[in-house]
DNA sequence: AAGTTCGTACAGAAAAAACTGTACAGAGTT
DNA sequence: AACTCTGTACAGTTTTTTCTGTACGAACTT
C-alpha cells in the first residue's frame, strides 16, 4: 500500500503542504500594500513549476480571468512577479520574482518615498499659511499658537528628512554593506 | 480692517492651515496600519494645545465617541499617542507621542516582527511535510517538485532571517548610529 | 478583410471594513 | 446603597473595497 505510492494521494499530499505555505503568505502580504487573494495568487505562482498564464491562474484559483489581471498587475508593481518571453506563446507568462530583496525594497522604497514627499510638501504649505498668519494677526493669543504649531512643524520635517535617509540607505544598496544578505542553507 | 485684526478670521485661517497637514497625514497614514479617519484623529490631537478626551475628539471631529475609543486604541498600539494623567481629571486624556522616530519603529517592528515569525513557521511545517511526501513517494516526478519546492523555501527562509536582522537594526536602536536623528530646524 | 485570441475597462454584485447607537460594567460620588 | 460618569462590547447600518461578467480594442491568423 504504502511503498505503492499512490499518485493522487501525493499530489494530494504536495498540494497540502504548499496550501500552508500560501495561506500564510495571504495573511501577511498586506504588508506590501496587497489584498489576501493576490497574496494567495502570488503563492500559487510562485510555486508552479512554470511561468504561469492568466487563464491557469484562474483556472487553478477558481477566479475570474478579470481578477488574475489585476492582481498580476499589483504584483507586479510590486516588484513581486515578472513577465516571461517564450517563443511560440502568445498569452503573457508571469513569474514570481526571485530576489525577494529587490520586492522588499521596490515596496519600501516606493510607498514611503511618495507618502514622505506629499507630507513634507505639506508641511512647507501649513509652514507658510502659519507664517502669514503669524505676522499679519494682531492677537497674541493666535501667535502664541502660531509658533507652537510652527515648532511642531519643524520637528516633523527633521523626522521626515531622517525617513528619507533611511529609504536612501535601501534605495542604495548600502544596508546589504551593514546587514549582509544571508547564505541560502540546503536542509 | 486688517491690522484691526477680525479674531474669528484668524482662527479660521489656522483651523485651515492646521487641515491642510492633517488632511495628508490622513491619506498617508495606511503606511502605519491605520485608515485616514484615525489619521484625522492623530492630526486633531497632534495640534491640540492640551492633551484631549475622548468627547473632546468627539465633538471636534463630529464623530462618535465609539470610534473615538477605537481609533485612540489603534494610535494607542503604535505608539503613536500616549496617556496623560492630569490630577482631578476622570476622563481618560491622551496626546500624540512626541518622538516619531518611536512611533516608526514600534510600527515598522512589530508587524514586521509578527510577520515574519509566522512566515518562518508556515516555512518550518511546510518543508517538513514536503520532507516526509519525498521520503514516502515512490513518484520520482513527485520527488523531483518536492526537491524544487524545498530548494525555494530555503531561499525564502534565508530572505526572512535578512528581514530578521534589519528589524534588530531598527529595534536595537543602531540604525541611529547608521542613520543619525536629525535636528530640528526652526524657520 | 474576416475571424480568433488575448488582456483589460467598466458597471454592477458581493464581501469586507468602518462607523454609529444602545447597552452595560466598573469606578467614583453622595 | 443608590446614583452618576466614563470607556467599550456588540449588533446593525453605511461606506469602501473586491470580485465578476460583459464588452471591446489590439494583435495575430487565415
Amino acid at each position: 500500500m504504502e511503498s505503492n505510492g499512490d499518485l493522487d494521494a501525493d499530489l494530494n499530499k504536495l498540494e497540502k503542504a504548499r496550501h500552508r505555505f500560501i495561506s500564510e503568505i495571504a495573511k501577511n502580504v498586506h504588508l506590501y500594500g496587497i489584498s489576501p487573494s493576490v497574496g494567495r495568487l502570488y503563492g500559487t505562482v510562485f510555486f508552479s513549476d512554470k511561468p504561469m498564464t492568466l487563464d491557469e491562474m484562474s483556472e487553478s484559483l477558481g477566479m475570474s480571468k478579470t481578477s488574475m489581471s489585476t492582481g498580476i498587475r499589483a504584483l507586479y508593481e510590486a516588484n513581486m512577479v515578472e513577465q516571461v518571453w517564450e517563443k511560440g506563446v502568445r498569452k503573457d507568462l508571469y513569474k514570481t520574482e526571485e530576489d525577494w530583496y529587490k520586492s522588499f525594497s521596490t515596496v519600501f522604497i516606493t510607498r514611503w518615498r511618495n507618502a514622505t514627499e506629499k507630507n513634507v510638501t505639506a508641511i512647507k504649505e501649513t509652514k507658510s499659511m502659519l507664517h502669514e498668519l503669524g505676522e499679519t494677526t494682531s492677537c497674541a493669543e493666535i501667535k502664541e499658537k502660531v509658533n507652537r504649531d510652527l515648532d511642531r512643524l519643524n520637528e516633523a520635517a527633521a523626522y521626515y528628512g531622517w525617513i528619507n535617509d533611511v529609504i536612501s540607505l535601501f534605495e542604495s544598496g548600502k544596508i546589504f554593506e551593514i546587514v549582509p544578505k544571508k547564505q541560502k542553507v540546503n536542509t
